[in-house]
DNA sequence: AATGAATGAGCCTTCATTCAT
DNA sequence: AATGAATGAAGGCTCATTCAT
């Protein structure tokens, strides 16, 4: 008997559901699902407070859709690059590029990150979305690298560790609150800790 | 504003403030800053709601006061083992106590963890107490590290990136979400890196 | 108070608008006037929410019609039993007949009933509605007692209070609510007191 | 982890109380139970629409305290009459006495009883309650006519159907709806029923 | 200092009704 | 005539904060 939500076939709807989501998308990154009330989604979506819930099942749905969103704009860049990556594989370059571009990403959407990470705490859900598509992404470049030529053991651990720790570089540098550390420093030095991670069996 | 906060001297007092922020830290760590409310806290607590205005301007001061007792209770193990590390320094014996205590400690504040870290995106104050305090832990431990006769270049980098590291190996292994990844195996590398990152001018 | 109501002289249309009554009916009787919402009524009805503002002013209007329908599902079928009856009349067997066809009426329209005259009280349209039916009725029923050549006094009072007593005795033997009622002993009751009633004048 | 609903013991909270319980039992009885809301009823008690939720679960949990005043009001004036009635019984005056005192009480509740009949049959604990209570009434009046000495058979049914018709007449009588019908003589009819349903074994 | 009842703004959500197509 | 997406007012309920005692 729950009223039924709206599936938009037509363009006009889908576009208009999108315009939803990004508002959604911009207000919890800006201040934070619970500082977001769906009458501002609604405004800055430039719809009425009613149609909202034609589109998504309530508050949580919207953050789920948006959740989606940002795992494509956060990750999948990231494959783009190690898809791109040129054989044989300069692993130096590889990394800086992978540390630049995650920095990148960060910058548009580290609160976001925080605000999702704090959801998934809470909510099933939303963990669990988070978690299939880290999966996802992971086995994914962790395939691209054997195809790139790389034999090192425990692949797939290192990949999801470089990735913890490219992410959380790029948290420290885009929030830059410690004054007295040197980001290009620490740069450096994560890149090196990169390369050493997949250049090891070379020993 | 006003600034009727008591400043409790009185033994009585200081314990009731105490009690208070006992039960907002174990509230936040089990359903979130948002899924608390104060009348709860101040039920755990077993004091009436009103004097929980008595000692905390706000919801949000009591949150303040949790995130330094978070910090203490997060980082000080940590300085513990630095200042008990013996001369000469065993690196992987150390590191490897470090990261058995971080995940330790993240097996009871992980969530507060990241509640903290999603309020601290929004609220400019909860945001600068995490700094301050980060700050001064990370001067300490490498304080402690050149003490024991260490001598890497960008020492405090570091130590702030081995730290972020560590840290985000104990979230990963704590909520233990990727069924394909092996901790133990992820665990000696973790140790691997910290070594080479402290090791590295012995080259 | 716009004249936009269409009244539908074609056939379809005509259709269309009973579809409408109909579902209104059925989900009034299900989960009553306020358990039910104008957008599942088109839907059951197979139409679309911004036709029935074509057929019907607002869900009130639905309303009305509804009641109209009930009331001929209710009262006429006694209608029927009243000039089916023979010459001359066994009250006995007229009684048991008009009670049994009652309570199978009641089994298919109870819930209908009480939101009926639940809104009855509030909204003066209803009521009016539901009076002026209710009149036509007992003045149809006493005309035919008449006929049946009954000859007793005050018979519009008689044939008024014998249908509230055969309700309000269906509607108990319908929810069947107390266990310690023996309710085939009590319609043996109810039968005597219509005979009696109506035999009066014979003494 | 719900919030704690307030079980008034100060004499000030019970009045508090009361008060909402008044409210609601007004504003129920003039607009009905979907006509209110918890607004209006907090205005008219004079307190916070907040502390409405102090010492009721939700607006339903208003309307069941509504039905227990309700009843009260509504039955235990019948017992007393039936507790005051002396003996030997005289069922004329008897039987008059109920009528007239229940039609007293429809006069002021005869919109509420609607009210809550309505939602009985949509709420399964309104319908309890209602219940329960109807079964606690027709024993005791049942009890009290052995009592006074009558001895008829089937004594329980006699009394419900007793009260069904007394009910549905005054109802009748308040709502004045019918121009045809003289409400003085369908009284004696009323009154006449009701003598016959337990005098009947003398015969 | 302490209590806990009281406040009221604010939030999520529903739904009768309208309107562009 | 018909569609169904869109509107926006209104309602139930929560909770941080205040206040009378």
């Amino acid at each position: 008997m729950k009223s039924t939500i709206r599936v938009p076939q037509q363009e006009r709807s889908i576009e208009k559901k999108n315009k939803i989501i990004k508002a959604g998308y911009e207000l919890f990154s800006e201040v934070g699902y619970y500082g977001t009330n769906t009458a501002e989604i609604a405004k800055r979506a430039g719809v009425s407070t009613g149609i909202v819930y034609g589109y998504f099942q309530d508050k949580r749905d919207i953050l789920i859709c948006v959740l989606e969103i940002y795992i494509d704009k956060v990750y999948l860049p990231l494959q783009e690059i190690m898809n791109n990556a040129a054989q044989p594989v300069d692993l130096h370059e590889l990394a800086l590029s992978v540390i630049n571009k995650t920095i990148d990403l960060h910058r548009q959407n580290a609160k976001l990150h925080n605000t999702l990470h704090s959801l998934a705490t809470t909510d099933e859900a939303v963990n669990a979305q988070f978690i299939c598509l880290e999966n996802k992404i992971t086995e994914q470049m962790s395939a691209q690298l054997v195809k790139l030529g790389l034999n090192v053991p425990n692949i797939t651990e290192r990949v999801h560790l470089a990735m913890n720790i490219v992410q959380s570089f790029a948290h420290e540098t885009v929030f830059d609150s410690h004054s007295y550390i040197d980001y290009d420093t620490m740069k450096d030095i994560v890149c090196k800790i990169l390369v050493q991670l997949f250049a090891e069996t070379t020993k």
